[in-house]
DNA sequence: AATGAATGAGGGTTCATTCAT
DNA sequence: CATGAATGAACCCTCATTCAT
C-alpha cells in the first residue's frame, strides 16, 4: 500500500536456493576482508554479489544469520580439510601429525581474506556466544585430533617425551594460530612457505627426530 | 607537622583532561570486552564511565579517535612492560628472552578484558589502517627485541643453533598471540601459567640447553 | 563510527519533555485526521512537527508507543469532560445525563480531527490488543456512569420505565458512537446541533418526560 | 437414484475468474479481521488463501484494488440483504422498518468477521476517498430508504409526529452502528438479540404504539 | 493460469555528533 | 568544563510488485 511503485528492473538470475546462498557467503567474505566486519552493511554485500538489497533478508532472514553462516561455512571448510589429512591411510602419526599443522598454510584455507575472517570473528567471539560456540567447537574438534597423535608418537617414544600430550596440540594450534595473524597483519614479511617452517620448527622442537627440515 | 595532608578528592567536579581521558580509556576498555567493538555506542561508554553522553566527543573528538588513543593505551602499556624485561641488567640473553616472552602472560598485561581488546582491534586491522599501523608497529619492535637476543643466543651456541633468529622471534610472539587466543576463548581450559608453560616449550625446542623446566 | 557526518542545522528548541511530547501527540493527531493511521510514518509526523527524524524514538522510545501514548491523550481528554459534567452538583439526574450525552458533541470532544483518531483505533482495535483494552476500558467507565444515571431515573419514575437501565446506556453509546461516524463521513450533511437534538431524541423516547425538545 | 452425487471438486487446478477472486476476497476479510487492515500483506492473504505470492496482483493488480473489491464486497452483500427487507410485499411500513433495521444484526451481516472490516475500513474513511465514497453512498442509499419509511409512518400518525423522518432515519443508522462497535469491542458482554432489542427501543421510543416490545 | 524468486523504495530505528544551557 | 536534548544520515528490514518459468 504504502509501497513503492516499482520499476522494471534489468535482468533476474534464476539459480538454486543453495547457489544463492553460496554466492551471498562468498560475497560477505570478500567484503568482511575489504572492509571489515563492522563496516559491512546489507547493501555492500548485495552489490559485491551484484545482487539487490532484499536478496539477503530473502535468503538468510537477517544480517545475523548471513554473518553466522559465513562462519559456519569458513569453519566448515577447515574442518573439511583437516579430516582429509587426519583420514590419510598408510601414514605414520608423525606424518598425519605433519600434515595436519600444514593444513593452517595450505593454499585452500590460508588466504588472505578468510583469516581476515576468522579474526574478525575472534574478534567479535568474547561478547557473542553464537560466535564463540562456533569457534571453540571448532577448535576443540582439531585439538583432540592433534592430542590423539601426539599421544600416539610420545608412546612410540617410550619415555623420551615429557610434555603432556595436551599440551603439545595447544601449542600447535597456538603458534599456527598466532603466524595467521602475522601473514595477516605484516604479508608482505611472511609467506605460507615461511609459516610452515616456522610452525615445523616448534614440532621439530617438542619430538625431535621425527621432523626432519 | 599538623598540617592537614592534603587527600585526593574523590571525585572531583572537573577532573584534569588527563584523568578523564584515561577514565573513558577505562571505560572503553571494559565496554569492548563486555560488548564488543561492534556494539559499543558513545552512549554505552559514556554510561560505563558514569558520565555523560556528549564528553567522550568533548574530550576525544569522534568516536574513532577515542578508539585510536584505547588501542594506543593498550599498545603503549605492553610495550612499558617488555621494556622493563628486556632492560633488566645483569641477565643472561637466554635470561632476558624468557623474561621478554614471559611478559605476555604477566598479570598486568594477560588480563581477559585486555586480551578482548587486543583480539577487537586485531579483528578490524585487516580494514583499518590507522589499527594496523599501531599493531604492526607494536609488534615490528618486539619482534626485533626478541630476534637480537636470539641472535645473541645462537652467536654463545657457536654453530650448534640453525634457525634463523628472525624465525624463532616469530614463533615466539605467534605462539604466544596463539595462546592469547586460547586463554580469551577457553578460559576454563587454559590459564595463565599453562600458557607461560607452553610457551616456554617453543622455546627449550629451539634452544636445547638454555631454559630449563 | 560508520555514522553521518554532521551538519549545523537551523535552531534548536528547548521545551520541557512534557511540553515536547504533548507537542508531538498533537501532530500525530493531526497526521493521523490528514493521513489516515496506516499511512503516517516517523518522518510525517515529525514534519507535522516540525521536529527532526529522530525525535519520536527519543520521547517515545517507538512508533507503537507514540500511537498508545496519543491514543490515551484523547481518550484522557474525553474522560475528563464527561468526569466534569458527571459531577455537577445542584443538578437532577435527568439533567446530568443530558449533559453527559452533550458532552459527546462537545466542542472541544467532537471534532473532525479527534473523530478521525477515535475511528482509526477502533478500526485496528480488533488486532491490537493494547488499543481494545484503552477504549473498551473508556467505554466501560462511561457505561457505568450512564446506567447509574438512568437508574436514578428508573427508580423516580416508579415503575414507569422497563426498559433496564443497563440497555439505555448501551443505546446512549450507541447511538452518540454512530452519529460520530455521520459526523466523520458526511459532514456537509449532519452538524452537531443536529447530531445532540437526534441523541437527545432517543432520552425522550426512553424517559418521556424527562426531556423537553 | 443410487447415481452418484456430483461433488464440488475439492481443488480445481484452474479456477474461473469469479471464483479465484472470491477467494481472494474472503481470505482478505478473514485476514483483517485476524490481524488488522494495517497489519495484513499480500503474503499474508494470499497464505490465507493457500495460494501463491504473486496471485492477487495476478487478478486484482494491486494491493489497493484487493482492498477497494473486499469492501465492495462487503457493502454488496449488505445492500443485498436490506433490499430483501424493504422489498418485502404485503408488510406495513412500521413492519418493513422493522425488519430493516433488523439486518444489521442478521446473522449473515452480523458477524464479528466482518464487523472487524468495517470499521477496518471506516477507520481509513476519513483519509481515503476512494474508501469514504464507497461508504458513504452505501449509507444515504439505505438512509433513504429508512427515511421513506419513516415517512410513510408519520404520515399515518397524521400529526402525531413531530421530529423530522431523516432525523429518525439518521438516528436508527447511528443507533445500530454504534451497537456493532460494541459487539466488534465487547462481545462478551452484548449479544445479536440484545442488540437489536436495544435498537428497536429507540424505534419504540420515537414511533410509540408502532412496535411491540 | 499460476508460481515464487527477485527487486528496490521506503519504513522504523539507531547513534555519532552538535550545541544551548 | 559538563550536560543531555536534538539532529539527521544511514542502518536493517519489509513488502508490493514484477517476471522467468
Amino acid at each position: 500500500m504504502n509501497q513503492p511503485v516499482k520499476q522494471p528492473q534489468a535482468k533476474r538470475r534464476t539459480a538454486s536456493k543453495q547457489e544463492r546462498q553460496a554466492q551471498l557467503i562468498k560475497a560477505t567474505i570478500r567484503s568482511i576482508a575489504k572492509h571489515g566486519l563492522s563496516v559491512i552493511t546489507m547493501a555492500t554485500v548485495a552489490r559485491e554479489a551484484k545482487l539487490s538489497q532484499g536478496i539477503i533478508n530473502l535468503h538468510f532472514q537477517s544480517k545475523e544469520r548471513l554473518l553466522e553462516e559465513t562462519l559456519l561455512y569458513i569453519v566448515g571448510e577447515y574442518r573439511t580439510a583437516w579430516h582429509k589429512a587426519r583420514d590419510r591411510t598408510g601414514w605414520t602419526a608423525a606424518g598425519k601429525l605433519a600434515a595436519l599443522a600444514a593444513v593452517d598454510f595450505d593454499k585452500r584455507i590460508c588466504q588472505r581474506n578468510k583469516l581476515a575472517v576468522w579474526f574478525a570473528f575472534w574478534g567479535e567471539s568474547r561478547s557473542r556466544s553464537t560466535y564463540r560456540k562456533i569457534c571453540t567447537q571448532s577448535s576443540r574438534e582439531y585439538k583432540q585430533d592433534l592430542t590423539s597423535l601426539c599421544e600416539e608418537i610420545i608412546q612410540q617414544g617410550a619415555g623420551a617425551y615429557t610434555v603432556p600430550a595436551e599440551h603439545i596440540a595447544t601449542g600447535i594450534l597456538a603458534i599456527n594460530g598466532g603466524l595467521w595473524l602475522d601473514l595477516l597483519l605484516t604479508p608482505a614479511e611472511l609467506n605460507r612457505e615461511q609459516a610452515l617452517e616456522i610452525s615445523m620448527s616448534y614440532l621439530r622442537g617438542v619430538f625431535p627426530g621425527h621432523f626432519s627440515a
